[in-house]
DNA sequence: CCTCACATACGAAACTCTTCGTTGACATCA
DNA sequence: TGATGTCAACGAAGAGTTTCGTATGTGAGG
């Protein structure tokens, strides 16, 4: 192993995160003007954020041009998992299933949505036998 | 309304927590002794926490005895949802759904675990019709 | 060359989280 | 009664998070 498994994402780290998975590679012009939509924080603040990131491993930084481009370093999905892996294992004791039923029953679904996952059952499966 | 949300717990609150839950009401001692099976953490280290957790309106103290008695506010299964709503918020876009698909993705599920699954969904859409 | 706009870097403040040492109250027992 | 053990309360330290003000560098235009 040559590098270590990267830090949980805080909460403003997320939502940046969440503004690089969208738009790709972006500069720190561009998140803060994307995440000033709703409520408001400062330029240096999101700039701050991101250097920290950086050091972190979360992010990674081309600094080839004057503006610095960051991306995330981690897909959208691999977060997502580990997010859910996380949360697994410190609140549904380690079950993933468990987690799944309780996100189930806890809310309303339409039946497109029901469907979707139903289907997504079937393929598991197959690949399961 | 009377009263606000409660927060979210934390890493160390949120084993706490599963003490409680599994326990039922219990002393400091109880949970100290409970907690330190794996992992070491000093018993005023957890006396803090439930004096924070307290004052947080995490959990409720029965102060009639000398050695106060903590229980969870809140069920485990509600406060489970409350974690995955969060999550869902932060890190799905506010869809559920997605967090459930992820969840199922990530992951090898064996063929009980599916069917359980399963049957659930059945009875989510009997409900739903 | 000087200034303006825009960018990064630095440092610090305010807050939360986690940890634990110390203190003082109180009960038990020798 | 005096020693011992158990308990809650308090305070504080150290780390991490989030915020932003200020300093500094640099390219473009006048």
């Amino acid at each position: 192993m040559t590098d270590r498994q990267p830090p949980r994402p805080t909460d403003a780290e997320l939502a940046i995160l969440g503004v690089l998975w969208e738009r790709g590679p972006s500069t720190v012009r561009d998140v803060h003007e994307q995440l000033n939509r709703d409520g408001s924080t400062g330029y240096t603040t999101i700039l701050k954020l991101l250097q920290i990131m950086t050091e972190k491993g979360l992010v990674v930084r081309d600094e080839s041009e004057r503006a610095h481009v960051y991306q995330s370093r981690y897909g959208e999905q691999k977060t997502q998992r580990q997010l859910l892996a996380d949360l697994a294992e410190r609140a549904f004791g380690g079950s993933a299933t468990k987690l799944v039923m309780q996100a189930l029953s806890g809310r309303k679904a339409n039946a497109a949505e029901l469907n979707a996952i139903r289907e997504l059952l079937d393929t598991l499966e197959g690949e399961t036998r």
